[in-house]
DNA sequence: GTATAATGTAAGTGTATGCTTACATAAATA
DNA sequence: TATTTATGTAAGCATACACTTACATTATAC
């Protein structure tokens, strides 16, 4: 006799309005009553959906990720494996960003004292790393042996390339021709290894 | 007839402990009222060294890279200027984050809609890099013509290292070993470039 | 000693914000 | 149509926090 629950069919509707919010504005400054505003909903819609701001912030995260993973699987699968992490480069040299992962991984940083958001972040930086790793090695297995470190630590190293980079187009640190450059040209240098 | 005015040297007094506290409990969480507490003052007291929260929080970060600066130059002093760049890497992958300069990067980077907080923010990075910059020069002059990207763009590379480095240990991203071995390996590979 | 300004103490103020409550309305089934 | 629950609206609450005000106390120069 009542309603059919539309919860969950909500709840996607406007997680990517949600995330986009705390993507541009950081965890604090994305108030309930901007979310809110942004959703064209009132305050207490949203807690019907989420407990409270955290679950919030944190289903974000997730939606953010998933989003870009599968954006990078497509981008992938468009080529031959083993020139994979060398055409992700080229794509990240250009569209860097755009799907607002830094943004929101640099608004959780702030918000490392919550063990929970702490350990979400945590999660989502491993399963970055992991994604990465996996195209080093497929690049290696191409390439033959690595002569430089190993795939595990040019992963990380591969992060924070892209972290800086993003750090870069948050502050306006530096052109994005040389954004572009730098990720293209460092980067092929950590894929390459010490080989000539 | 008048007591003399202490301002400038009380700020020095209290500033380290101001800085301490923004760098470990980031921007929002270091409240006016606790940075008051750490110092033994009442906030009042604050107010009259520096005219509001902010100008606590810019002070401090310049405080903490003009500190992390110093002792980089004290190292950098205690061998030949050549083999500087190594030495640093071997340092940093052992005394990470000691100063805290990520940690107070890190609360910027969550108050960049703020002009004076991001204009802020793009100095110290520009100098950091430029710092940066300058061992990578004196590297390659030492070893000879470089081979892979310009110094500039290795530069950008290693503040990532550093950075990653820095998330890492912030939400235990890897043990304290693989973090060393992630700034003395790929640090090591970027500054050799593609050079056997 | 006394005038003067710096320093310390204590309390308060206005506002922002996460979250809640009370109530009206709409839609679906029986 | 009647009943039941989801959905929307509006207002409010409690707290935290940046910042201020009022006043007592101290130390210095004369």
């Amino acid at each position: 006799m009542p309603r059919p629950d539309r919860t969950s069919e909500r709840r996607e509707e406007l997680l990517p309005i949600v995330a986009e919010a705390f993507a541009r504005l950081g965890y604090r400054r994305a108030t309930t009553a901007t979310l809110a505003a942004r959703c064209g909903v009132r305050e207490n819609v949203l807690y019907r959906l989420w407990p409270d701001k955290k679950a919030m912030f944190l289903a974000s995260m997730r939606y953010v990720y998933d989003r870009a993973e599968r954006i990078w699987e497509e981008r992938a699968a468009e080529g031959p494996e083993g020139t994979t992490a060398r055409r992700l480069l080229e794509y990240e040299s250009r569209h860097l960003g755009e799907f607002g992962l830094y943004r929101i991984l640099f608004a959780g940083l702030s918000e490392t004292d919550d063990p929970e958001i702490r350990g979400h972040l945590r999660d989502t930086y491993r399963r970055f790393h992991r994604w990465i790793r996996r195209r080093v090695e497929a690049h290696d297995r191409l390439r033959g042996a690595r002569l430089g470190p190993e795939a595990d630590l040019i992963a990380w190293a591969v992060v924070g390339l892209g972290t800086v980079a993003n750090v870069g187009r948050e502050i306006d640190l530096f052109p994005a021709r040389l954004r572009a450059r730098l990720i293209a040209e460092a980067g092929r240098l950590l894929l390459e290894g010490g080989a000539p």
